[in-house]
DNA sequence: AGCCAGGCTCTCG
DNA sequence: CGAGAGCATGGC
């Protein structure tokens, strides 16, 4: 297949797959210059595919190849993945609309237009990635996930280099506790991983089931599992299913960003921010990677760090 | 050595 | 329920 996608509302590509690069490189979803490439799982066959952008923020286009996507099923599921990837479901033109009756986000959507938050298209791989995350900086957690893909994924040429589809749970759940730990898992986030994998592979949860679940439902699922809380379900909800009325209140970053624009110089609690971000309705989730965007935004113009 | 980094579980009021 | 302690791991 060879597909050109016109997407509705502004795109900044790069800086919506900022995220795959910011804190170092993600094997399973790599980007060169003006491509992404990345492989998609389809009933054991491998379709690796890769896109690339074109035009303006404000007259974007994506181009989408796909060499083993001969089917039109295989064509839509790519499709489904490029839509996710890029954010080309979420609604920026009512978010920017919304934006306009509160200062802080009027001059972040002027300022970050066309930014767009990158959904995981996989549950399994979003949850692997939460989990790494939890309580590290970011670019251990992004060394984290790198090695267990290179080990335990399926790699393929691409460009000049591999692409790796993401590893299986099935694959995964068989994984020696040792091998995890020398990849420098803690004990308990390889356990968890561990568990994640067994219930998605032996079907305790369905992954395909929880995109027609309602939030609190997936919360409660998630939350269910060992190693699994408030903090990864929520960046779950957002992040994997894309869901709007979200807000990761618990998240540090989301914190200090609460902290910065909001706080007035106070220290605003977990349910303080639920609060002022439910005003938010449908656009918490994007005005949330707005809020962490803009703190980068100012870090790199403070000279700070990467 | 000690604190930080985009948490989680368990326990006790 | 909600706060708080204890826990885990590597980097600086």
């Amino acid at each position: 297949m060879n597909i050109t996608l016109t997407p509705d509302g502004p795109l900044d590509a790069p800086a919506t797959l900022a995220r795959y690069r910011t804190w170092g490189e993600d094997p399973a979803n790599r980007v060169d210059g003006d491509v992404f490439r990345r492989v998609l799982r389809l009933g054991g066959r491998l379709v690796p595919y890769e896109v690339r952008w074109h035009g303006d923020v404000d007259e974007p286009r994506l181009t989408v190849r796909a060499g083993a996507a001969r089917s039109s099923r295989a064509a839509d599921a790519v499709l489904r993945e490029v839509r996710a990837i890029f954010g080309l479901d979420f609604d920026l033109a009512a978010f920017y609309r919304m934006a306009k009756g509160d200062p802080v986000l009027a001059d972040l959507t002027s300022r970050l237009r066309g930014l767009r938050p990158t959904v995981t298209p996989a549950p399994f791989e979003m949850l692997v990635h939460a989990i790494g995350a939890q309580q590290v900086n970011l670019t251990f957690a992004f060394t984290l996930r790198a090695r267990l893909v290179r080990r335990y994924g399926t790699p393929v040429a691409a460009g000049d280099g591999l692409v790796f589809a993401f590893p299986e749970p099935r694959v995964v759940v068989r994984a020696p506790l040792r091998a995890l730990r020398a990849m420098q898992y803690s004990t308990s986030k390889a356990v968890a991983i561990r568990g994640v994998a067994a219930a998605l592979a032996d079907g305790a949860v369905d992954g395909e089931a929880l995109a027609g679940a309602g939030d609190e439902e997936v919360i409660a699922r998630l939350t269910a599992l060992h190693g699994i809380g408030r903090w990864t379900a929520d960046w779950f909800l957002a992040r994997c299913l894309g869901r709007g009325a979200v807000c990761p209140a618990g998240d540090l970053a989301v914190r200090k960003a609460f902290d910065h624009y909001y706080g007035g110089g106070r220290r605003l609690g977990e349910a303080a921010i639920r609060r002022r971000a439910a005003a938010w309705g449908p656009f918490q989730n994007l005005a949330v990677h707005y809020l962490l965007a803009g703190m980068r935004l100012a870090r790199v113009s403070a000279g700070g760090g990467t």
